[in-house]
DNA sequence: CGCGCCCGTCACCGACTTGTTACCGGCCCG
DNA sequence: CGGGCCGGTAACAAGTCGGTGACGGGCGCG
């Protein structure tokens, strides 16, 4: 799931794509006008969001032109007090709004009921890093790569190591974690788990090396 | 199609009821929180319309005992600077939401989006993709090919995954949507209502491959 | 009544998943 | 130097899952 943040106020624009990342989105950013178009033509988000205040040209002109090409969802965004602009706007084709300042929550709530309605609805998915781990297909994308199938088990071991990322999680809360306490003490299963989930990642060149060895702790996903 | 629309404000309450009442919908209505329960448990509706700010209770109440009965879309009402509320009616399990004032048309438009998304859509054509269902008629057709007939259970399974196109859809929410809790668990049901299915759609050789199968997860219909 | 269709059930196959055993090599430490 | 521990790898076996064919009961209809 890619979003595209259009802002030209740097503060802004890095708050709105960490929240956004952190949720576990893939974030594009642009700071004006003719770069945000030029992004959305490359990189084709599922969802834009939009200062309508920006430098060079206005949010407005940006939002006409993506409506011109696309039915993608666009949330605005406005400072208080401009409330006129807004009824432009949703005259335009945009598709909701959202008064500076406000908080994060507010901001993914919104993105979510926005894909949802727009019925772009994605499956469960976490993100770390470069990887991407879709829990409803059971698959994982590196560095946005072709996403690889994985089993029931290597995508409950990687849930949490994606969760942790870049964090050591232990042998014991591995185990407790993929298979309960019933595999409790059963460093075998960890093992063959582990080199299976690594052979697939290793398919692509680009995930090898993800999957740490943390000798006499556990297992380590790089960040 | 049968709506529950819940506000106190009477006025409002008549103009909704009156928009979808002429749009060929079937209202019912209620006007605080005991009374939209009651009405609920009575008439089942297909979709409610629910005014965060009520009298008695509040509408997150009403959302939430919504929500542990049945998976019914419903749709918010709020007024003007109450995003907080709306952020707490969101992650409560509403689908949407429409802040006041609004106009018939955008009402319309909503209801009518999340009527599609759930695919309780009744009558008509559903359409995703290359297939079109024609859920009366008990047929479907490929890139506009020749109708195939399907039988009862193939269109309800159909329904669904045309609903979903693109989205893996999970064996279990096959299973309760075609049959019922009554075919909870029972993968083989699945497995011969996909098989004969599939027989149906590669008759068209436009339709093969159309159905793929999500190993250990479910189904998923190519949007 | 007999026919055809719908659909639930059984049986079987091949592919995949998962648990288990065995073996290898490195490292630490006495 | 040698044994024990640890992690990686290979190979096998049992179990599970999905696909397919076949059978037959129930039902509506002529």
């Amino acid at each position: 799931m890619k979003l595209l943040v259009v802002d030209d106020d740097p503060d802004l624009l890095a708050l709105v794509a960490f929240a956004l990342t952190n949720a576990g989105y893939g974030v594009v950013k642009a700071a004006d006008a003719p770069e945000a178009l030029r992004v959305f033509d490359a990189e084709l988000p599922n969802l834009v969001i939009l200062d309508i205040n920006l430098p060079t040209g206005s949010g407005f002109d940006v939002c006409k032109a993506i409506r011109g090409r696309s039915e993608v969802p666009v949330m605005m965004l406005t400072a208080r007090g401009e409330e006129e602009d807004l009824v432009r706007a949703l005259e335009l084709g945009a598709d909701d709004y959202l008064t500076k300042p406000f908080s994060p929550r507010t901001l993914l709530a919104r993105v979510k009921a926005l894909l949802r309605r727009a019925g772009i609805e994605q499956g469960d998915m976490v993100q770390a890093g470069r990887v991407a781990l879709d829990l409803e297909a059971h698959s994982i994308s590196i560095d946005g790569g072709a996403p690889v199938r994985l089993t029931r088990l290597e995508t409950r071991l990687l849930q949490i190591l994606v969760a942790q990322a870049g964090h050591v999680v232990s042998a014991e809360r591995l185990l407790a974690h993929v298979w309960g306490h019933r595999g409790s003490g059963d460093r075998q299963l960890l093992k063959q788990l582990v080199h299976r989930l690594r052979q697939k990642l290793e398919r692509d060149p680009a995930g090898a090396d993800l999957l740490h060895t943390e000798s006499g702790v556990g297992y380590r996903l790089k960040a």
